[in-house]
DNA sequence: CCCTTGACTTAGA
DNA sequence: GTCTAAGCCAAGG
């Protein structure tokens, strides 16, 4: 398995209306400290076809620069994720792999309310 | 092998 | 709230 896989495998695990940082990710797949590495997982061509726009920057922020940050935020939005201030809403879709109980007690895929 | 480049993060000012 | 600095680490030149 290689490095990029992990991260991947990961990234596949984000529910539909929930998103998850860098970090988080890159903790998750093993690789502490990493989140560059997330980023340059999901750059990667091979990494066509998973969830990338579920991948935030911490606390939620969009990082990709560009159309393509609009257009990531628009495909979550689809998906009911809900944005306050720019942010996505971590508190109500902020997904988090490996396990950690929190707040599970609205715990639907979408965030609308 | 050294240096630069990022879709990063955290801590301070 | 903003901005800067330092730490981080694989890939590519």
């Amino acid at each position: 398995m290689g490095y990029f896989d992990r991260i991947w495998r990961v990234v596949l695990t984000i529910p539909r209306g929930k998103v998850a940082t860098y970090g988080e990710v890159a903790r998750a797949a093993g690789h502490p400290g990493s989140a560059r590495q997330v980023a340059w997982a999901l750059r990667h061509p091979a990494a066509q076809g998973l969830p990338w726009q579920r991948v935030l920057g911490a606390g939620g922020r969009i990082l990709l620069p560009g159309e393509a940050g609009l257009l990531q935020k628009t495909l979550l939005e689809l998906e009911g994720v809900r944005f306050i201030g720019g942010r996505a809403d971590m508190g109500r879709c902020g997904h988090r792999p490996r396990g950690l109980s929190a707040s599970r007690s609205s715990n639907r895929s979408g965030c609308l309310k």
